[in-house]
DNA sequence: GTCTATAAACGGATAGAC
DNA sequence: GTCTATCCGTTTATAGAC
């Protein structure tokens, strides 16, 4: 993404400086909540700095460009995402379709839970961020990586189950498109702000959501 | 919308246009293709020209505005995907799974064969079209409702099928979502261009789209 | 570190030639 | 009808004050 300037000041490396790090998070927290509103490409810098009650220059001192906002706010987006499906998709104490029924129910908590982040990433990197050239390759491949890694996490469990006879027999990939699209449409309807909105809410919601991806694959 | 253009000249009227008609349709058919590839946001008036090969002038004198491009590209996919699912959503003599089978499987296919108009049709059109303050409320409005329309088609049919039993009883409403979203999110994963693109394909590929929606359903 | 001011480029939209 | 030239507001990004 870019280096995070550290203030790197001699004699001044053991000391605290937990005001930096907030910053660069509440920047990217800000980006979130602006280009999950309003778009990407239809956000300017100068929306964000006004969520944040500030101006671009404090945003420009932690972020070069907008394209490293838009990839620190995937990269985080995904960190979270494998870190809440992760776990489920390896316990081996779990049947296939109990297991793809924790995932789905995980992965629709995460989408919920950080809707800010979820949603900006739900678009497609490469169309976003074309302007930006060859310059952001790196990352850019990262973070195709860890959509992979991701899907993949699904494609084992879904296979599993075919191997099992639990889940029918189909086109395996299309079978997770599928399951991805129940789940990943989530960032079209929900809005946190609901008055219904509550965490028993969106604990029935993933439920319900996870109830109808496993029947969608049940034999 | 706006109204374009018809060169009414006196003793002109009954005189075949079929140019005009024609570069009106190309110019929405031009500017989906540029926004399913790059997103509206990001599109500009000079990448549509340039997938007609022209310049913007040309573009202007049949749209007044960009918005009116998003907005004509809208209710042209609208009023195809109802036409698409509404023959079958009306059809007496299927039972509610069929029905809905029928529905998703048309649904698929129109997703699959109007991409290009379909992808900028997803998009959240009050987010997009902020910047163009109350001068288009009446088609926005419009297309809201063309929207809802879809979307009690589908609700019909799993409340038909809530009350026959054979679908299960669960919210409705979330019901619906999940089976849009296996559907709608094809948009994220499906390439027209694909060297295995064909008809029988897409028609695999409803298929198999059909299925697991029904059985997400199924009680 | 954060702000103000500004440079430089871009993009929507219009005027007028042809 | 379509093009060229241009206006003008917006936006990304930087420079430099504090």
């Amino acid at each position: 993404m870019w280096i995070m300037r550290q203030g790197a000041a001699p004699g001044n490396d053991r000391e605290l400086r937990p005001k930096q790090q907030a910053s660069a998070r509440e920047i990217l927290d800000a980006a979130a909540t602006a280009f999950s509103e309003r778009g990407y490409a239809a956000t300017s810098i100068d929306d964000v700095a006004d969520v944040l009650g500030c101006t671009k220059g404090r945003i420009y001192y932690y972020y070069r460009t907008k394209g490293d906002l838009f990839i620190g706010i995937h990269l985080q987006a995904l960190e979270w995402a494998l870190e809440a499906i992760g776990p489920a998709a390896e316990r081996a104490d779990l049947e296939p379709a109990e297991k793809l029924r924790a995932m789905v129910h995980q992965h629709a908590l995460h989408l919920m839970n950080r809707s800010s982040y979820m949603g900006p990433a739900q678009y497609q990197i490469e169309m976003n961020l074309a302007s930006e050239g060859r310059s952001k390759e790196a990352q850019m491949t990262k973070i195709l990586e860890m959509r992979r890694q991701f899907e993949d996490y699904y494609v084992t469990v879904v296979k599993e189950g075919v191997a099992a006879k639990v889940f029918r027999e189909a086109d395996l990939n299309l079978l997770v498109k599928a399951v991805l699209g129940a789940v990943n449409w989530m960032h079209a309807w929900f809005r946190p702000d609901e008055p219904k909105d509550s965490p028993t809410e969106r604990e029935r919601i993933a439920a319900e959501i996870a109830e109808f991806a496993v029947r969608g694959v049940l034999a």
